[in-house]
DNA sequence: GGTATCGTTGTCCGCATGGACAATAGAGTA
DNA sequence: TACTCTATTGTCCATGCGGACAACGATACC
C-alpha cells in the first residue's frame, strides 16, 4: 500500500499477494454471503472488498462489472450446490428424505432474492432457470426409480416432481421468509405429502430422513466458509 | 413552479393543487407499481415523483421517509386485495376454485419481492405476515364450508389450507419468477392437488373455475390504475 | 382586503456508489 | 542485475441518492 503526500509516494503497508484463482474464488464466496445477508441489490462492490479485505478498485481486475461479479456469484453457488451428490444409489426413501429435507436458511434466501431478481436480470434468470430444473430433475430421477424399485406408486413422476418442488418451495417460504412454521411443520407437511402422492405409508419419510440426516446438513456446506 | 435566475424567483408554471387524500392515494399507487416494476431496492423517490409528475421534494410533504412512503404502498396494497370480496356465501366448489385462480404477474410480482425483503425489513414482515395469513385463514374457512356442507372431505381443514397456499406459491414462482410453467399448468396442477387433498371428483374445480372467473378477474384490479 | 395555512416547487447538501486510473510492489525470467 | 508482468493499492470523478429548506401561490378564513 502506499499513500501520496506533499512529498511523492510513500509506501504505508505491504500488499498481500494470492493466487489468483484463490483470490477470484474468495471474492466470489464473500459476494454471495452479503447477498444472502443483504439482497443482491444491497450489496455494492465496497461491501465485498471489505468483506474480502481487499481495496475495492482490485475487484475491476477480476469482474468487468458489479453485475458480472454477482452473476459469478450466484452462477459459483449453483455450482457448488449441484455438485453436492445426493445419494441416489441407495435406498429411494432415503434418497427422497434427504432430497425434501429443509434447506439451510442462508441458502434460501438467495434463493427468494433470486427470485425476486430474476425478471429483470437475464443472466440471473438463466442460472436459476437451469438450477431449479436440475433440482426438479434430480427428484425426478428418485422418483423414477422408487417407482422401478416397487417402492413409490403413482400415475405421473413428472407431475409429482413438479408438484413436490413447488410445495418444498411454498413452505420454505413460509418457513424463512415468514416464519410462520418452523422446521419442525416443514418436514411434518412435507414428508405426509410426499406419502400421499408416492402410495408410502405414513411415517415411513420420517424414518427414512433420520437415515438420510448425514446427507442433508452436507448440503449448506458452501456458505460456511 | 418558480426559478431562481440572476433576476429573483420568477414563476414559470402553475402548480396543480390537489385533494390531499386523492394526492396521497396517488402516490401510493405510483410507489406499488414500481415496485412491481422494478423492485423494492430499486425505487427511488425521483422515479415515484417522475411517476405521478409531481417534484420530487413534495414526496416529503406527505411521507416522512422513502422507507414509510413504501411500506405505507405495499399496506395500502394489501388492504385493496385483502377488500376484494371472494364470493364467501356461494358454493363452496366456486370459492375455492376462485381463490386458487392465476392471481395477475404484477401482483405476484410485488409478492415475491416482499418475500426477499422481508427479513431486512420489520415493517414489511408484519404487513407481509398479517396478509399471508389473511388469505390462508380465507382458504380456510371455504374449506370448512365445505366440509360442513359435505362438498369436501379432509382430516385436516388446518393442514389443507397451508399446504394449498404453499402449494399455489411455489406454482406462481416457477410460472411468474421462472416461467417454467404457463398459466394453464399452473391452474390445472393446482386444481389436481386440491381435489386430491378435499376428495374431490377429478375436474370438478375446473368446471367451478368458469362459474368463478368474474370474481378471479376483479382480484386485479389495484394495479391497474 | 388582509392574513394564515398548506400544497407545491426548485435548489442545495452530504454522502455513497461504480468505475477509471496511475502508482506501487513483488514474483518470475533472462 | 535488469526487465516484464501482474496483483494490489489509494485517489479521483461523474452520477444519483435521500433529505432539508426557502420561496411561491392557491385557498380559506377573519
Amino acid at each position: 500500500m502506499s499513500t501520496w503526500t506533499t512529498t511523492g509516494w510513500q509506501s504505508t503497508d505491504v500488499a498481500e499477494r494470492r493466487p489468483p484463482e484463490l483470490r477470484r474464488e474468495a471474492i466470489l464466496d464473500a459476494a454471495i454471503r452479503l447477498v444472502a445477508r443483504k439482497g443482491f441489490a444491497a450489496v455494492t462492490l465496497r461491501d465485498v472488498a471489505g468483506e474480502v479485505g481487499v481495496a475495492h478498485g482490485l475487484l475491476r481486475h477480476y469482474f468487468a462489472s458489479r453485475d458480472q461479479l454477482l452473476a459469478s456469484a450466484f452462477d459459483r453457488a449453483v455450482a457448488a450446490e449441484l455438485a453436492t451428490t445426493c445419494d441416489l444409489d441407495g435406498d429411494p426413501r432415503v434418497a427422497l428424505a434427504s432430497w425434501l429435507a429443509a434447506t439451510p436458511r442462508e441458502y434460501y434466501l438467495v434463493w427468494i432474492d433470486a427470485w425476486s431478481e430474476a425478471p429483470r436480470n437475464a443472466a440471473l434468470l438463466t442460472a436459476l432457470t437451469r438450477h431449479h430444473l436440475a433440482c426438479e430433475r434430480r427428484l425426478l430421477t428418485i422418483i423414477e426409480r422408487g417407482v422401478h424399485d416397487l417402492a413409490f406408486e403413482t400415475t405421473s413422476p413428472g407431475d409429482t416432481a413438479r408438484i413436490l418442488t413447488a410445495l418444498a418451495d411454498g413452505l420454505a417460504v413460509q418457513h424463512h421468509a415468514l416464519g410462520v412454521i418452523d422446521g419442525g411443520e416443514y418436514d411434518g407437511l412435507v414428508y405426509t405429502q410426499a406419502e400421499r402422492l408416492l402410495a408410502l405409508p405414513p411415517g415411513s419419510l420420517a424414518s427414512a430422513a433420520r437415515r438420510a440426516s448425514a446427507v442433508a446438513l452436507k448440503r449448506g456446506e458452501w456458505l460456511a466458509g
